[in-house]
DNA sequence: CGCGATTTGTGCACGTCTTCACAAGCGCCT
DNA sequence: AGGCGCTTGTGAAGACGTGCACAAATCGCG
């Protein structure tokens, strides 16, 4: 019911938009929104009606829009979202205004590609720079960046402000790196090796582990393998599986 | 290749192992489990207590409990688990007694580093073909797999059977892959593209955006920042950030 | 043999997330 | 102006997940 709740900023500047707490489920599908509203921007569309918002983004629709209703958002009823109101509303959530800088230690085989991964820049980010801690691999040339070692992570966070961290390292040595980059300032951290990270208060890391998305995927074949010698339970389920909160 | 088969349900007479229903968020920390226990199997741990295992994985230790208790554990009390034994259960429970066929469609940037990713062949998964649209890509050589192209899925799913597919194209690419997918018979899949699948009932979709996981790592960067602009409130939450369910 | 130390397994209460269902609001058409 | 169809925003209920706290079970030892 809150009128004018002016909740993201399109003055910006000036005073703190006072950024409402989100749910962390809420958090989690807003990029997903974001995109799916960038392709409908894309195709021409002005605005959008939840359900076909919803349907873009492969979520039911009242969660869109209780989602939504959280960062106080602007639709008109009878109508839907204006396309471009709601990027930019959400964008101003998720900090993306500004282009944050990213630091990318491991240069081996998944860093590779990181580092030559285009859905960054399009994306709100930008990779700053290039770590390892193999001498060998240091001064190699990457997309136009220069592999650093990571000793000098210091001497990187100084040039410009780094806003997080990505590991790309063998396990072994990720929990290393993860002191560097909190000893440096970074509070935020991306961790693709598979090893739990310790970390200090206030710092928040982020997982993504290939094997145990496998893994999952296999319990499934492996419960629908099962179901299959059953009778009569055909207890298939839902279309689309979400990749969780 | 596994000759003792007596995991799930040892002493019932029935035929199916009776595969418990398990919660999605204890399948999605099962494999996290199991890496920890690995690594205490290699540092010689015959038992653990659900204290130093729940530890060793990031997570509340009456979570673990409860979790194992799920699939019927072998925990004794008073001593912990048994490591090996337990092992042996999550490792059925999830499928894993099988080597998995993967099939990776799109070796460009991202697919490239997934084919030499070497944390497949530890972790009960093998790569079984490698596919491209581009025509150019096909016949070259990676870790010993020849690219082809993914018109001979059909051929590739009759040579071996596939039990998981992994598409790592690009967006416009990746939607049209998942229908050949699911043509010839593949019921799990994990998408690295950014987009929604849609996928026939019964069919699982695992979805692994690194754009996202950043901005959602933004969002707790911007909020943050916001909050260190305002007084007392020094809101700061909990240690270990969960890639969540 | 019994006792205390230890650890599992779980009942219960609490918080979060999801989904339904519908009133309130908006624009268009007559 | 008024009514009608459409869509948002939200209250409420239910499903799900989490964490505490403790009884039950087991081991080791005197």
């Amino acid at each position: 019911m809150s009128q004018h709740r002016h909740p993201g900023a399109p003055g910006r500047a000036g005073a703190v938009p006072a950024l409402p707490d989100l749910p962390e489920a809420t958090v989690a599908r807003l990029p997903e929104y974001l995109r799916a509203l960038h392709n409908l921007a894309d195709d021409g569309h002005e605005t959008v009606s939840s359900e076909g918002l919803s349907a873009a983004a492969g979520v039911n629709s009242a969660k869109l829009r209780k989602d939504l209703s959280h960062l106080g958002s602007y639709g008109t009823r009878g109508v839907g979202y204006d396309v471009a109101l709601l990027i930019e509303q959400i964008e101003y959530v998720l900090g993306l205004t500004q282009r944050r800088a990213v630091a990318l230690v491991g240069v081996g085989n998944l860093g590779h590609a990181l580092a030559g991964y285009d859905g960054f820049a399009g994306r709100g980010f930008r990779i700053a720079a290039l770590l390892d801690a193999d001498a060998s691999l240091v001064g190699e040339v990457i997309n136009g960046l220069v592999v650093r070692h990571v000793d000098e992570l210091p001497a990187v966070a100084a040039e410009e402000s780094i806003s997080i961290g990505v590991i790309a390292t063998p396990a072994a040595a990720a929990q290393r790196v993860a002191d560097q980059l909190v000893a440096v300032g970074v509070t935020s951290i991306l961790n693709f090796a598979p090893c739990v990270l310790s970390v200090p208060e206030g710092v928040d890391v982020r997982k993504v582990d290939l094997a145990i998305e496998l893994q999952i995927l296999s319990f499934h074949e492996h419960r629908k393998a099962s179901l299959t010698a059953l009778p009569g339970g055909l207890a298939a389920n839902d279309t689309q599986e979400a990749i969780g909160t």
